[in-house]
DNA sequence: CTTGATCTGGAACGTATGGTAAACTATGCC
DNA sequence: GGCATAGTTTACCATACGTTCCAGATCAAG
């Protein structure tokens, strides 16, 4: 009975994740994600049902894809430590070799909306907390090895690297100066020696 | 032979800071700043030409203002590592004391501007960079009175208090857990311990 | 092939945007 | 007091915004 979507749901979201991402809510206009979604209004707002909407999916499916890809990194590290580690080599590394100054969406979305909008706090706080549990995690299992001391206070250091990461990341949407960032990758390093 | 400024520049460019400060470039209006600023759309435009103009003043005008504050909460400190977790500190209680979420003006200009315009990012820059060069000084000095150990590489923890600092600013954004901030603020002690 | 449900793309809507132009008002020197 | 100068106010402009709507295209079931 009725006609199929033209378009995939995911690579539209992936599409207008892009979009905002790169440039923020505010900025980013309808106009644009028609124009880089490649399909009609009518069947965004069908979709999506607003502009905020799709911002808030474009929000859930960058979630997704970031987590898989951080299990996919811890699954390829030798270490506890050296996963911590390549968190960090991997946003210097997405501006070293694509040249983005795009950063973490997440991130960016904290500092355009978090403050006023308690739903995208929400969200964004959640993804926080699952990240500092992430390094605490990590830290943990170091210590059950013996590669990261145990005198290493797990919840602190956490916290730390989360918020060292954070900065990492603000860094580089103004300032491609590696050096700087190299030496919050040390610290990081030095955090869990 | 001509009028005199019916209303001080300073005064209307705090009020803009504000607003700017608060909401981001983007989400405010000319109407916005009409309002709150006191005064009518063509003195805006008469005196600080565009929005624009008046954007990159507010911020020059915040500079000031964060440079001078900054100044004096160093010489309002005992010594040099106390003055370092000030810094910290003073980031804390403008969320607990006053409530607010507004962050650090240059933080969120840099995350929502930065990566799309020049200009800003080079502000934005120059200023991260006097912050990196105060820590550092703060580190030296505290290393020639011995409150803070010689084994300390200055320029590496000046730039880790940086991202540090970058990162509590952007959690207090979005997530008003203190002891989330208290962690960082421990860490930054523990950076010059 | 018809039918009916769904999807699509673009036209159209009302509003709000950043910016401008011009009339009006106040000031201080001659 | 006139007059040039500059500040203020108001109305206005063109455009761009997010959203809605609808005519037509496309599909699957009967």
């Amino acid at each position: 009975m009725p006609r199929k979507k033209q378009f995939e749901v995911d690579d539209a979201l992936t599409k207008a994740m892009r979009e905002f991402w790169g440039h923020g809510y505010h900025p980013t206009s309808m106009q644009d994600l028609v124009d880089c979604m490649g399909i009609g209004r009518g069947s965004i707002y069908d979709t999506f049902g607003s502009k905020r909407g799709l911002f808030m999916r474009a929000l859930d499916h960058y979630i997704k894809v970031y987590t898989s890809e951080f299990q996919d990194m811890l699954a390829n590290s030798a270490s506890p430590s050296e996963s911590i580690l390549n968190v960090f080599e991997w946003a210097i590394a997405a501006l070293v070799v694509g040249g983005s100054r795009d950063g973490c969406f997440i991130i960016n979305t904290a500092a355009e909306l978090a403050a006023h909008d308690d739903e995208v706090a929400e969200v964004v706080t959640e993804l926080f907390r699952q990240t500092e549990q992430a390094f605490r995690a990590l830290i943990e299992e170091g210590q059950q090895l013996g590669e990261i001391p145990p005198t290493v206070d797990a919840v602190l250091t956490a916290r730390s690297l989360l918020s060292l990461y954070i900065g990492l990341r603000i860094l580089t949407r103004s300032n491609p100066d590696l050096s700087v960032l190299q030496a919050i990758k040390s610290q990081a390093k030095a955090l869990v020696s």
